[in-house]
DNA sequence: TATGAATGAGTGTTCATTCAT
DNA sequence: CATGAATGAACACTCATTCAT
């Protein structure tokens, strides 16, 4: 099939847009992602036919691979808390080492180029783990929110400890650790009887 | 002699900012944000030498802002809870009120152009906050973890919060509130004896 | 594949250059210069990444021109008066005919925007010009003198006589003559036994 | 008399103006001009009513200023060679002595934003001058042409004497008799009959 | 008179997109 | 399909000049 070559090129545009959204932010030029992909000025806009849709399918690409990775990690049948772990420490894992996708998805995330129907078609297949949150969060704080909210507050834990993953490769490990403590208890806790009245807060302490 | 700079003048451009990248994004014209702060072309400048100053500007005047509310709402006799749900509150009502610094502080905040120095001086005054953080979470999951670790677990997860509340007003207080919970099981959860084993996990289920 | 590089197209706009310089000097707009040579706006600045670099090139295009001119205007079996004397008159010649070049020339050079380097490389091609004038002067007052110098001065005196010889057209051959008579006695005179005692100041009078 | 101050302020202008304009280029701001005389940008305006008043001020500053140390500079009762020697002498020291100044007269004199009524009056106390150079060529091969041309030649040379001495600081007196020498062989060489079968023709070769 | 903030037209340069080759 | 020259609208920033203080 002639598609093979194409498709390469593709992904070199793609791979590339990462890199120089990276670095550079929305605004960088059309030019240098061609350059840094290999081809032409002209052949880009042959691939994605303007910027606004290279962003929107680069955003998607993003999301797939990373959706790929950790849909890939999650071992079926043990238990959920083991599941979530697997997931997160693909997740996270692969922010690590993925560090131009991450920055560009971050900054593609807040910015309004992407299209709310992209934006929908990001969340297919991610179906299999909003149903595993909301079965480990169904006993949580947020057992009434609704799934995109507590999977919108688990990606943002997310970001934010492959942030700090990334800018302390050493302690990556735990720090992923503390970040999938984090989300466990933002989605299980338990707010026991007297919760109030005993635990944290019976350091009743003014600063 | 001559004029003196005008305070009000400078607001009313970093004000016009907040709006009109709220609207486009960082790549709005100066010419926009100096027609919106009802200022010629020129007069930006006068004010603020460059766009990346201005933004870096905006940024500290955003987050000092925002600073200032949650501190004032801070209740320092009451329990920790209380202290944290106020600040909660507080944050997030900033955050529904003010849609076009919000947007603005997220687009800036993952863009290169503010400065690291920017950034460590965004944390000044929020010390007290981290000291709260901080005594809240000494028994939690995360108590080994960093202040800034912490403390930017919790900025994401009020970030997602803010989103949602801007999004459904009619249920911002429900989204405030579950925003909290999950917050605060996060600081706090204690991994109980058998957590593991119990809890959530008891319903050891495939997916 | 794909349109390449129209050298047509970059003389356009190096004349459109001089045009616009010589009548609105260093200060013209690149927006002009594109106009005049009939170019897109943006064009422009695929032939000359900037201004400065445009200006160079021109320098070093004029320059090149009236060198070739000048060089095959010399009639190279001839005694050196006359092989002077043609030089000079195609020189002047082209002054008159090419009044931007000429002009625009003049702006240039007293710029600082004419790198050291573009200097130098304007010097190419005319070495044979500098052993002409060597052998010329050698008995003569500035023997000493370096090539240099020598033909600066020579240069001085050319643009002064292609400026009066623009200015009164009618003229311009009379003119051309004296300039040459004196660039030849600048060269040849020979400061005679006494020369100070006789000649011009033999009529010793206070003014 | 109340304009003393004033008058030293005019001054420091004009002197900054020379200063800005050697270093920059005519394209210099009238705000840095402004500052460097240290004075507010807008006390320039009080002085000079726009930037082509100040340019044209400036540029009869400077000649006046050159003139009355010229003629400061001549012995009047000697005999005329040694007249245009103290005159030379004079100007190229100023030269040397003003880069700035004499940097900027360059710039003007070849642009347009010198008024012909300003060259003109710039003229006004170089009659003396041009008598002295008359008599002087009255002999020579530009007897015929007008004091004008004879005078711009021998400022060219001049100019570019300067130059050269500002250049070479440890060569310049050397320099400075070369451009004297050439000039007065300009002015008083004698096409001797059989001048050109003689003299430096003599060595007729080819090149 | 002196000041310097305010102005807005003007400038060099960039860049998404088109299209001739 | 691939290329890269061509385009011109857009933009950040500058600057001569004005004018309120």
């Amino acid at each position: 099939m002639a598609r093979q070559k194409d498709e390469e090129k593709r992904i070199a545009i793609l791979t590339a847009a990462a890199r120089v959204i990276a670095e550079e932010g929305l605004g960088a030029p059309t030019a240098k992602i061609a350059r840094t992909a290999k081809v032409a000025d002209g052949t880009l806009f042959v691939y994605f036919p303007n910027k606004d849709i290279l962003f929107n399918e680069l955003y998607l690409h993003v999301k797939r691979e990373l959706t790929s990775r950790v849909s890939a990690a999650v071992p079926r049948e043990a238990d959920l808390r083991t599941q979530l772990k697997a997931s997160w420490k693909a997740w996270t894992a692969w922010g690590v080492q993925h560090p131009a996708e991450r920055r560009a998805l971050a900054q593609l995330a807040v910015s309004d180029r992407i299209t709310p129907e992209t934006r929908a078609t990001g969340l297919k297949g991610v179906e299999e783990m909003f149903a595993l949150i909301g079965m480990i969060s169904a006993q949580g704080p947020m057992r009434q929110a609704p799934a995109m909210f507590v999977g919108a507050v688990m990606e943002a834990v997310a970001t934010t400890t492959m942030d700090h993953m990334a800018r302390e490769p050493g302690a990556a490990s735990t720090i992923c650790e503390w970040g999938f403590e984090a989300v466990w208890g933002a989605l299980t806790a338990k707010p026991a009887p007297g919760d109030e009245a005993r635990g944290a807060s019976r350091g009743k302490r003014k600063l």
